[in-house]
DNA sequence: CTTTATGTACACCGATCTGTTCACTTAACC
DNA sequence: GGTTAAGTGAACAGATCGGTGTACATAAAG
């Protein structure tokens, strides 16, 4: 699996520190800790049903120190936004082992593993609809994220030989949200389709002197 | 313009006696103007932003009179998904001065009114997002819309003559649903890059010999 | 006119939400 | 060991939420 899209955040997850020998020990993680919980009880709640009580006692912090983090609620958010992923989407676009073409294809695979869900839906799209304020600084990274990932796969084009590189990411780009969306809708797995239409768009877009070299 | 995308919800509107001579008049139908106001308010300010005191306030309804009509905010949330374009994007499928083809083409265009603002997101997606529940009634409601959108999008397909029109009506449902996802978190219009692809993927199912019809 | 829905006005409930206050404890590091 | 920074617990604001109760008004239909 490639992308861990969305799964756990971002690498590393939780630091070891976080439960100590008798399993609490609450002590000095506190920022991550709160940052850890978010991620998991806005997938799996949302944000707006997710309230700063229950938050603090999933992260074992005291809202004392939470407030001491974080101004307030909406600070968070965007903090929580913000620690996504950092290196957007490294996993799939620093696979030097595959060819720029089977990049972009590799960015629509769905993780796969064995027990699990549908693929939890784009904590930026979620965020976007939730807030529903484009002004929110939350909604600001959203946008901003969704524009880097749009450049790196039109960068990843480009690569690819593709003939409008800028189009073409912005497409797939486009696919991704909207297997994303769609996925949360339906309740079913949406990215085999979006990947199906990638595989068309990227054919059509690359030419085939720059296909035989991939 | 054709299909009036989600903007004042289903045809008709509001219905004319909803205000008197002097404005004022709040008179027999109530259920029609809390409807109204849902579609107003849920799509300016979100489902869960809206309350329900500001939403009688808006409807000129007593509260009262909306929980008479609605058991809780689930039900008037359920109805308000409903009662959401009756006949599924009619204004698109049922013209029949264009060919298959050119009525798949224009389920994305883009209403394109001379003073207006981006396309509002799909109410179906965002109640799906909001409401974080698919056993919602709604959210049912959501996924049937969607699951009808296709299914409808796939017929036209085949009277175009598609190869495998039930999966060309799935990659534009989902072209569709993308655009609706990424001009919400852009906050700009994405429903051109969906009618490029939707452009390229049908004329890639579509044979030649079948293309020459439309 | 009288009946019967339908709607109104407004106070009120309990729950939940974000955010704050207090005096106190703990962990880390020199 | 002593200093300092970080975290604790529980109670408590104040607002807003969804939802009710009660008593009254009005429009339409017989």
């Amino acid at each position: 699996m490639y992308t861990d899209r969305y799964r756990n955040g971002y690498a590393g997850g939780m630091t070891e520190l976080e439960k100590g020998p008798q399993g609490r020990r609450r002590g000095r993680g506190a920022r991550e800790r709160i940052l850890s919980a978010s991620r998991q009880l806005f997938r799996d709640q949302g944000i707006n049903r997710t309230g700063m009580d229950q938050l603090c006692a999933v992260a074992q912090v005291s809202k004392r120190t939470a407030y001491q983090h974080f101004a307030d609620k909406d600070e968070l958010v965007a903090e929580y936004l913000r620690r996504f992923d950092p290196g957007i989407m490294a996993a799939v676009f620093d696979r030097s082992d595959l060819t720029p073409r089977e990049r972009l294809l590799a960015a629509f695979e769905v993780p796969a593993s064995g027990t699990q869900d549908i693929t939890p839906m784009c904590p930026y799209i979620a965020a976007s609809v939730e807030l529903h304020d484009p002004r929110h600084p939350a909604s600001r990274y959203a946008r901003d994220y969704k524009m880097t990932v749009a450049a790196r796969l039109a960068e990843t084009a480009r690569e690819a030989g593709a003939a409008s590189p800028e189009q073409l990411g912005e497409q797939l780009a486009l696919l991704l949200d909207g297997a994303s969306a769609r996925t949360r809708v339906l309740n079913a797995e949406s990215f085999p389709t979006a990947a199906a239409i990638a595989a068309v768009l990227i054919d059509n877009a690359i030419p085939a002197t720059a296909r035989e070299v991939g």
